[in-house]
DNA sequence: GCGACAG
DNA sequence: ATCTTGTCGC
């Protein structure tokens, strides 16, 4: 699929990595409306990273599912060194080459974009799947298994049932939902990317939940996917030794 | 010094 | 994220 070039990561500090944050976030549309009926295909992104002869390496893996079938339409990847340290509030910096390479191997156009991250509910609402959109042009949805804690503003546990879920309110705005995917496990925290509204954003994540995890399946499966991908490489290093 | 900290 | 064993439950 076609990538917007919007800026280069040539730039390896922080107060740079604000100053595009601020950017961005003047762009962020989150009033579109978009129902499961209206959906095709949904691709689900994930990392993984581990160390090869002192540096750091990761893989990137989307898996485009079709909505209505569940069936894996596409998977693609792509591998390379990590040249960005992890820093809080600056995730997408590190993770975005990558995703950006992979998602340039698609041949088919999802119709959404789920992450393994925030979106909206970030300290500057530019978490990496709001920061991804700019590049895919495509409705993007954050899904992170832990909190993310903004202006000491904790979030309050929702139900134990599967849907139920409390809004994250941060100075009298949404950011986005604790949300109980399924029954006796822990919530995971919901928020728009980009291009897309959160309610819109809760019944499309809700509609791709099954019995595996509480994680949509898309990214579930673009998480396994990059564990395996992982060994493979791994061992293919070994027998090259 | 201590705690916080998406992945 | 990653390092790691057993263990409880469907």
């Amino acid at each position: 699929m076609k990538i917007n070039h919007i800026h280069d990561f040539n730039l390896h500090h922080e107060d740079a990595f604000l100053a595009l944050q601020m950017e961005l976030k003047s762009q962020i549309q989150l009033t579109k409306t978009i129902s499961n009926n209206s959906l095709q295909n949904c691709a689900g992104v994930d990392l993984a990273y581990w160390e090869e002869d002192g540096e750091s390496v990761g893989v990137c893996s989307m898996v485009v599912l079709d909505v209505n079938s569940k069936n894996i339409i596409e998977k693609v990847h792509s591998v390379g060194k990590i040249n960005v340290p992890y820093v809080p509030g600056f995730l997408a910096f590190r993770e975005l080459p990558l995703i950006i390479e992979a998602a340039k191997k698609l041949t088919v156009d999802p119709d959404v974009f789920l992450f393994d991250g925030n979106g909206y509910l970030h300290y500057h609402h530019m978490g990496v799947a709001t920061h991804a959109s700019f590049f895919l042009n495509k409705p993007t949805i954050g899904i992170a298994k832990t909190y993310l804690r903004i202006k000491q503003t904790d979030f309050e546990m929702p139900d134990d049932e599967v849907g139920a879920y409390t809004d994250i309110v941060i100075d009298g705005e949404v950011y986005g939902r604790a949300l109980r995917t399924r029954q006796g496990v822990k919530p995971v925290f919901l928020s728009s990317g980009n291009f897309i509204d959160l309610e819109s954003s809760y019944q499309i994540a809700m509609n791709l939940i099954n019995q595996e995890s509480r994680l949509p399946i898309p990214v579930r499966l673009a998480d396994l996917e990059t564990h395996a991908l992982r060994k493979y490489y791994q061992e293919n290093k070994k027998l090259a030794e």
